[in-house]
DNA sequence: CTAGATTGTCTAGCAGTGCTAGGATCGACG
DNA sequence: CGTCGATCCTAGCACTGCTAGACAATCTAG
């Protein structure tokens, strides 16, 4: 298992370039402008070269999805040991305006990773264990579902705040707002 | 103004008939099934005429996303008046998850319209005046910081809901549980 | 009632998309 | 040197949004 020889380890190693070259494209220009031919070229090779790492173009997305979901796992540990629940959130929000693309891939273009079942569960559990560790200081009964109104209400905030659908300058109030919320 | 002839009526009638179309075949089938082909087959007429009546096929999306702000302005008013802030949040989501093709068409499509400006600026000034009707007894100060939080709250549960993100038993636990914390 | 202009509609096509079948190329090995 | 196998690419399919230009229907004027 652990040796792989110099070719599987080049086919690793290509197929983590295609994942972040498809992130850079996305990041620099939107999810539209990362086609198969455009990531072919980036990435110096032609296309059918995708399909033998990837099922189809989703497949790439849902990776960069997985990979940014370990990334905000990390972010909002941070934050959270760094100052509780409102570094929770600030760490929340900010990566998602730091990473537009990468939040969208995650949460908002269609994916095909199932959520609730056994598959790709690790990380998402950790990102969410992350905001219930953040929430059960300051639940009284079920901090399972109050989790899950807070990291809604803040997945609300990040959507309609990239869509410019709130005011920019109450952005912070909006989280202290929210934290209040929850903190009582 | 008034008076408009038979063909002016007759233009009027198809434009509406393309979204409502449009519409009907996004809750069917999803958005993505909505091509131009399909959309002209179904009304019986050929590509051409969309571009006719809308300069792009996202000017139909949008059409469809008006029509449905306008429909949830009402729902919304109907949902508080009978019974508060719990009907209001209830006729939200209630409204996102019977017609999960328009409210998608409304907030997580892309959109050419810009929410902040002069741009279809009624109707959603409506909705947003329904929340902050409902959200105002129970602000403090800052009702309308407040109404984008509770709207952010509620928009994140329709969307995390739509994608099986959040455990469907305790939807209506999270609705308490939001309204709740409002309310305080 | 006819000739011409205007309006309406369609056919056919472009450039781009995701994806794939088949052949070319290049390496290792007998 | 020749063969085999893996790797990769060219070329193409069926689809997308969108549009130019030909055609048909309707209205207007004489």
């Amino acid at each position: 298992m652990e040796s792989l020889n110099r070719r599987e380890r080049a086919r690793l190693e290509r197929g983590a370039l295609i994942v972040r070259t498809a992130r850079e494209l996305a990041e620099a220009d939107g999810w539209d402008a990362v086609t198969t031919r455009r990531l072919a070229d980036a990435v110096e090779y032609s296309q059918p070269v995708l399909y033998s790492h990837f099922k189809n173009m989703q497949a790439i997305v849902t990776a960069v999805a997985l990979d940014g979901m370990a990334e905000l796992a990390v972010v909002l540990r941070e934050g959270r040991e760094a100052s509780g629940l409102m570094g929770l959130a600030e760490a929340y929000l900010g990566y998602a305006e730091a990473h537009p693309a990468v939040y969208a891939a995650i949460f908002t273009r269609r994916t095909d990773l199932v959520f609730g079942s056994a598959e790709s569960p690790e990380v998402l559990k950790l990102t969410f264990g992350e905001l219930l560790a953040g929430v059960e200081p300051h639940a009284t009964d079920d901090a399972e579902t109050l989790t899950e109104v807070f990291w809604s209400a803040l997945h609300g905030q990040a959507t309609l705040n990239q869509e410019s659908r709130l005011r920019p300058a109450q952005r912070t109030e909006r989280i202290e707002r929210l934290v209040r919320l929850v903190t009582g």
